[in-house]
Formats: structure tokens, C-alpha cells, sequence
DNA sequence: ACCTGAACACCGTTCAAGT
DNA sequence: ACCTGAACACCGTTCAAGT
């Protein structure tokens, strides 16, 4: 009830998920391995049974975070596939807190994780790309994404702690974030429908 | 000449300087406050005078990274001055080490710096689009600037660590970054190029 | 198979006090 | 105006040893 989870002797997955409790509840800055271990009623040594560095353990997150991201209902193609597919991972990113800093950082060092840029350039190719193509929108959608949803985080547990710095600064506009974030979207896939006919 | 700082009594440029040349030298993660001072000759706590706090200095260094973007010779309008800003951006980030994730994280924290965005942005009201949607634009090809040059500067270090890891895993293709880019880039303008003209 | 205990080598930040 | 000294409250990781 304390936040301890009894019962000794943990498996990896039992690791994982209490990591993504604490991610959830308090934000990456506080998902320590002390922190974590703690949780467990564990010596932080403990941990390095299950996961061989904190790197490690962020990346079995950000797999078990874009992993939930699936596209509701029947399944549609062309480009409404693609926009399906992105509206989809960022629901997904948003479901954890900060949980798109938590893929974007994995994703940068190249550990695990290219199911979101598989999914995407799966979608992409599904609407009559090359894969190569294909390929190179899914990284450039990818990117926008992350960096779309990690402000809006960001900015959620800013607005929350009450500091609103007089709302001038940051990248302004961010009112209604799914609308911002269909726009970016709209921008990729049209620029890729535009480039299948070379006028 | 072992990396000392001498001559006593430092301003906040100095500072600021200083924090750059090691950010340029050993990254981003060796960027402490404690390396920085003892770089400087003086105790941590000294750095508390000129910067309040470590995400404050940090904002500091991505003014300056990011001021450094300047487009070369005469600008050109139309499409092509925003490839050149977007150009310009990629060159300024890429010339300090870590530099795209200094510059990302500042702005996650709408913490100063809206000279990328707002730079961006009036290239595309230059080619005759209306500030609100030059503004989302702006934004939208901000998030992909920062992605795109975050992941490649990583994989620089992350190269020159001679771990290859495979190869497989990161997002594939990064073979010519500067082409990768450019795609990017050209996806984003084409789409917006095409919402000008609505069908 | 899973964990403890103890240590190593660090962090950012505060604050009274000095010059 | 700029800095010292000392402390506070932390980090991630290793490793021998225990059960």
C-alpha cells in the first residue's frame, strides 16, 4: 500500500513494470534505479541481475510502450493508413508520461525498438511506395512525432507545476496539440502524394 | 594548457564559453557543472553566480549554437530559401558536438531559443503563406530538424565508440545523412507547396 | 536464480562567509 | 562583483559474498 511490492524474488518482467509505474506517476527524472529498487524492496545491485545498465531497462520500455500502439477497428489503407497508423503511436507515446522522450532516447542510441518506423513505412509502402521510399518518410514522420509529442509532455508537466513563464516562449500555437499534430502529418503525406506524380 | 581556465574572475561569457569548448570536446553527458568550474579553476558553487541553475546555462549554449545559423550569400526566396534555412539550421547544429539535443532540450522546456522556429517560419511567409500556418510549418519542420540531426550526431559518437552494433537496429539508411535530410526537408515543403493550391 | 552489503566515483545545488 | 568551503541529498555501477 506504501508502494512497496512485496512477495521477494522478481522476475525481469515484474522489473519492467514497476519501472513503468514509477515512469507513469512521477516522470523519467524521478525513474532512478535507486528509486526503482526501492519500489521492489530491493538493494539497487539488485536490478543488475535483471537489466545489465538503466540503459538497457529504458529500452524494454520504450518496446513495451510502442508496442501497445495499435490502430483501432478495422484497419483502412491508402493514406488514411498512414494517418491511422501516426495518430495510433502518438496515443501510445501519450498513454506514459514522458514516454515519448523515453522512445526518442532509446531510439537515438540505436537499442531495440524499430517496430514504430517498421509499422509506419509498412503503412507508407502499403499506399504504393517503393521501400525505400517508404523507408525515408517513416524516419521523417518518426522524428517529427517524437518531437511533437515530447514537447507536448513536456509542456503538460510544466503547465502542471504551475510555471506558465507567460506562455511566450516555446514553439507558441500549442493550444490544441492533435490538431498541431494532424497538421504535421498532413504536411508529410502530402508531400509524399505529391511526389508519386512528378508533375 | 592542461585545460585550465587562468587569470581569476570570471564573467558569464566566459562561462558560457567554456561550457561550449567541452560540450565541443567531450559532449554532452561530460558537461557537468563540476567539470565545467574546475575547467574554469573555481569552485561549482562560483557557477551559481553567473547562471542560476544548470538548464539555464544549457539554454545559454543553444541561443548561441542556434544564433550561428546563418544562410551563406545572397538569400533566395520561394522554396529554396527555406531549404536554405533548414540547411543553415542543420549546419549550425551539427558544428558543436551534441549540439541538436542541446538545442531540443531547451526548447522542451520553453526555455528561450524561439530564433530557430521564428527564422524558419518567415522563410515560409516569405514564400506566401499566412502566418498561422507558416508558424505550424515552422514548428512541424523544427521537430524533424531537431530528430533528424539528434539521431545523426549519436550515431557519430556512437561510431567513433567503434560500437557497431550490427548496423541493424537505428532507423536504417542514415547512410548519407545530408541526402536523408534533404528528403526530409523536401516532404515538408512539397506538402505545404501543395496545400497552397487545394484541388 | 536472485539478492545483500559495501564501496567507488560521481552528480546539482545551497548558503554562509570571505575579498 | 565574484568566489571559497563545506555541506546536503542524491546518482549509476561493480563485485564479492550470501541463500
Amino acid at each position: 500500500m506504501t508502494g512497496s511490492e512485496n512477495g521477494r524474488r522478481h522476475t525481469r518482467d515484474d522489473v519492467a513494470r514497476t519501472a513503468l509505474r514509477i515512469l507513469d506517476d512521477y516522470g523519467l527524472p524521478d525513474l532512478t534505479m535507486r528509486r526503482l529498487a526501492s519500489a521492489l524492496d530491493v538493494q539497487p545491485s539488485a536490478l543488475y541481475w535483471h537489466f545489465s545498465n538503466k540503459q538497457s531497462l529504458l529500452a524494454e520500455l520504450a518496446d513495451r510502450i510502442v508496442t501497445r500502439a495499435t490502430v483501432p477497428g478495422p484497419a483502412p489503407g491508402g493514406a488514411a493508413r498512414v494517418h491511422a497508423e501516426a495518430a495510433a503511436l502518438r496515443d501510445a507515446l501519450l498513454a506514459y508520461r514522458d514516454g515519448a522522450e523515453v522512445v526518442a532516447s532509446t531510439l537515438a542510441l540505436g537499442l531495440g525498438s524499430t517496430v514504430a518506423h517498421d509499422r509506419l513505412a509498412a503503412a507508407i509502402a502499403a499506399d504504393g511506395f517503393d521501400p525505400n521510399t517508404a523507408r525515408r518518410a517513416a524516419s521523417t514522420l518518426l522524428h517529427f512525432i517524437l518531437g511533437h509529442v515530447s514537447h507536448e509532455q513536456q509542456r503538460m508537466q510544466y503547465d502542471s507545476l504551475g510555471v506558465l513563464a507567460d506562455h511566450t516562449g516555446s514553439l507558441r500555437d500549442e493550444d490544441d496539440p492533435a490538431a498541431e499534430y494532424a497538421f504535421g502529418v498532413g504536411l508529410l503525406v502530402s508531400g509524399l502524394e505529391l511526389s508519386r506524380s512528378p508533375a
